[in-house]
DNA sequence: TAGTGGTCTAGACCACCCT
DNA sequence: GGGTGGTCTAGACCACTAC
């Protein structure tokens, strides 16, 4: 281990207080304990408040810490792993997979969906929406868009128009064959309802599993969840009991 | 009593200016045109510079923008969509599968990789680098941890410790009989090596994705593969020709 | 060398939670 | 009311790219 680098690059001072205060996490801080504010953090490294908070910021994105507005900065336990396997093969709300159906109505789907269903663009369909708990605490946010050609036992007029009508969409969908699914993963930021349905902040990083379900030769049906991002490592398979702490540590460098 | 509530909730800045960028993106726009300067931006919004780069921040994160220091901001392409669907039972490099070995030593795992391989912490194994590349541009980096056990007839004298040493490791794994495999998907920040690999700055958001390989009646060999989450969207299944355009188009609202 | 985005500062005020 | 994190400002300098 020759002693390599010359004084060559300036690392950031986020950077470097983000590694200080990710090793302090590991050795003199546990689960669910309160970190000192902000601002006197701020002064104990002697840098501006923005800046910790730039580091803050990666540390919460990362899923070390958690921020609440008005509470303070926690440190975060380890995320939970999620299955979201697509090897069951049944129909969303089939024998209750953990999601919570919470309203649904009529309305026009975004230009990607409607591409995706093969919808003109504009056209009204069912959006179902629904929450998935885990451990009590909400994880993910699903819209789930069912064109009324999927569900055509469905009485057109729209009465219930909340978890009834939810429930009752949910029911039609299983009468179709479902004949497979595929799904993609991205990031994303909430938007202000999936935000407020997640307990988070408008903006929040989410991982956006989006679902076709295919049936009848076509697509029957699309649904977009959002799960937080900050505590949610989503499982494909039967890792359910994986357990990584966090990716950024130690690491061993290949040539 | 018709007090209509207008602006109870003052929508933050960025938040605003956010949507007012994404939507001036659509209509005047086209992909790879580049942006006037944040100061000229940030002038003609009427805000600081710190607050339209937070909307830019956010725009980022969705894969709506590239920005490149020295360079300017440009309007970013959809995202593209790279298959890492687990069903095919191969190893890592057998059929080559857009992964480009780059180089491999002997090096002590993260803590995390030693509890799913359940090596002693601190013990030595072999660790490939891999870069995935799509449409001529780096998408992925992996770290490929190998315990010396999987590769049984691998000299255990450290040579090469190159391009050479990788496809040899990679070439001894294909003798085991590969019984499964399993996968995560979980956000985090690039590490500065893995940065450099995908052009990206330390800390830029990735999709870090574990893939825990099955044989002999154990955990094999561990794969951490990092993606650049700004350009790439993760499909399992056949989804690959899946076009997304963003998260947060106009969306339908259900009760 | 000129222009870009990236980092950093030292303030201020606001929204929210608790007691 | 007192304390927390969230937003915002108006500067400054640095690192990088391209010409």
């Amino acid at each position: 281990m020759g002693t390599t680098q010359l004084e060559t690059v300036p690392e950031p001072k986020y950077w470097h207080l983000k590694t200080v205060l990710s090793e302090a996490l590991d050795s003199d801080f546990s689960v669910g304990e309160i970190l000192p504010n902000e601002r006197e953090l701020a002064a104990r490294f002697g840098v501006a408040r923005a800046t910790l908070r730039q580091a803050l910021e990666q540390l919460e994105l990362e899923g070390r810490l958690q921020r609440r507005r008005g509470v303070g900065t926690t440190v975060a336990p380890p995320r939970m792993g999620v299955d979201v396997s697509t090897s069951q093969h049944s129909w969303p709300g089939a024998a209750d997979d953990a999601w919570v159906p919470v309203g649904s109505a009529l309305a026009a789907p975004p230009a990607a969906v409607s591409r995706m269903l093969g919808t003109p663009l504009g056209d009204e369909l069912h959006v179902v929406r629904r929450t998935r708990m885990t451990h009590g605490q909400p994880v993910a946010a699903e819209l789930l868009y069912v064109p009324a050609a999927s569900v055509p036992e469905l009485p057109a007029v729209e009465t219930p128009s909340g978890q009834v009508r939810a429930r009752t969409v949910l029911r039609e969908l299983q009468r179709l064959g479902l004949e497979g699914q595929d799904r993609a993963v991205e990031l994303g930021s909430a938007r202000a309802d999936d935000a407020k349905e997640l307990d988070r902040l408008p903006g929040a990083p989410v991982l956006v599993v989006t679902t076709r379900y295919f049936a009848e030769g076509r697509t029957a049906a699309v649904s977009v969840a959002t799960y937080r991002a900050d505590t949610c490592r989503l499982t494909f398979g039967d890792s359910g009991d994986l357990e990584i702490s966090h990716h950024d540590a130690p690491a061993a460098h290949a040539s």
